[in-house]
DNA sequence: CATATTCAATATGTATACAAGAAGTACGCA
DNA sequence: TGCGTACTTCTTGTATACATATTGAATATG
């Protein structure tokens, strides 16, 4: 069975990729992954281009494979483009999606529902990942796909980097961000575009709160230095 | 040089594609193409990956690779999806542009403006292509942009395909859009965001009605075939 | 001591030989 | 003649050896 080597992976790399298993802008080394993935270095190179071609990679010339890095800037834009496009593929999906696509989408939210009861942020990052990527299929539009696969990279990453396993706040947007899930499921069997829209861009705003708060947390506060009444005065 | 062997091959097989020298569907011969450029497999399959990767290909498991195709299907979805993602790559471009892409964008504009003159339809379409993929780099948006170059590819292959080198109405249509290339660089220049977002639709539209007019001609008269009067009494 | 410069070590790029798979052809049989 | 099957041929995929480029360290030189 030498014929999934290949495709493994490819797969793993991409998992790796996604829960920051590697990290951003890391190198990656051709012999080292060659040995572990049992393959030779010519295949692996295939799956470079590969990754590097959907957005996983960027390939420097006679200076190897990166992860795609995630500076400032790539943020910055990140936030912008989301909702954009987050919206048009909701429309689209709801008035293009197919019955086969509506049970994968089934399915994959009962694994992310599992995952967000067993509180595996891995595994509910990965499915959460597979969700929107089967709503970006329903939508039947390759030139925004290419846009959302980009984003959904970056997204996933992101909600790695600021996911805390331990805050009961956090437990709570993970369980709503599931309720939201099949909400939209409902509404994208129902093919109601415009619902499947609304609930995108809030399913987008908890996602964007979560990640905001992250960045910036509430203040500690300023008495337990023992100001007293100090506080109002500043 | 062997250095730009691969290079070349990548930056011709794109040419070949954007003009229909190659045409869509078509399936592509490893073995002829390697001797063609005088690279071996190896290197040329490189390039397959990447020319899949930004959607001038598609590459299926043992059976080689074909030009992306261009179904009814996907001409839909181009219409459909081309002026969302134009008009905000205009808007973005206006406020992003740095002084060196200007210059570039320039450049090209000439080099668009001299092929219209000397009525050379491939140099049109290939500097126009360029022409839209620096607006998109001034945009400073990867995931828009991977958008972009594909809606580009295929907006310069309809171009191609419905281009008629001797009629007026097309020769005016052209000149026409090399000028609203000149009020768009002019905008580009000013940061004038608005104006430059309502110049690239009004571009789209003309291209549209253009591409629109060659697959729904005017009807040929009637009265050739010696109906006479019967014209009104259909 | 700082800065070039050369050479070794390492990593990337390419060619080629071989293996595995797909497609076409000829043959046999009903 | 129609269909199926084995065999041949052509195409694609992989491994490996070799060529080229980059990096880093050691040495020379101002």
């Amino acid at each position: 069975m030498k014929i999934t080597r290949k495709q493994d992976c490819l797969e793993d790399l991409k998992h790796r990729i996604l829960t920051l298993a590697i990290q951003p802008g890391a190198d990656l080394d051709e012999a080292a992954l060659a040995e572990r993935y049992e393959i030779s270095r010519t295949p692996l190179r295939e799956v470079f281009q590969r990754l590097a071609g959907a957005g996983f990679l960027t390939l420097a010339d006679n200076r190897g494979a990166k992860v795609a890095s995630m500076g400032l800037g790539v943020m910055r834009t990140f936030f912008q483009t989301a909702p954009l496009i987050y919206a048009n593929i909701a429309r689209l999906a709801a008035e293009h999606r197919t019955p086969a696509q509506l049970d994968r989408l089934k399915n994959v939210q009962i694994a992310f529902a599992a995952a967000v009861a067993a509180q595996e942020a891995e595994a509910m990052a990965l499915n959460n990942h597979v969700f929107h990527e089967i709503i970006g299929e329903m939508a039947h539009n390759t030139y925004l796909m290419a846009s959302l696969r980009r984003l959904l990279i970056d997204h996933t990453r992101l909600g790695q980097m600021f996911y805390r396993p331990a805050s009961p706040a956090e437990n709570a947007a993970v369980l709503m961000a599931s309720q939201q899930h099949e909400a939209m499921i409902a509404a994208i069997a129902a093919q109601e575009a415009g619902i499947v829209a609304d609930l995108t861009l809030q399913h987008w705003d908890l996602s964007r709160d979560r990640m905001e708060r992250f960045v910036r947390p509430d203040p500690l506060p300023l008495d337990v230095i023992e100001f007293g009444e100090a506080r109002d005065a500043v």
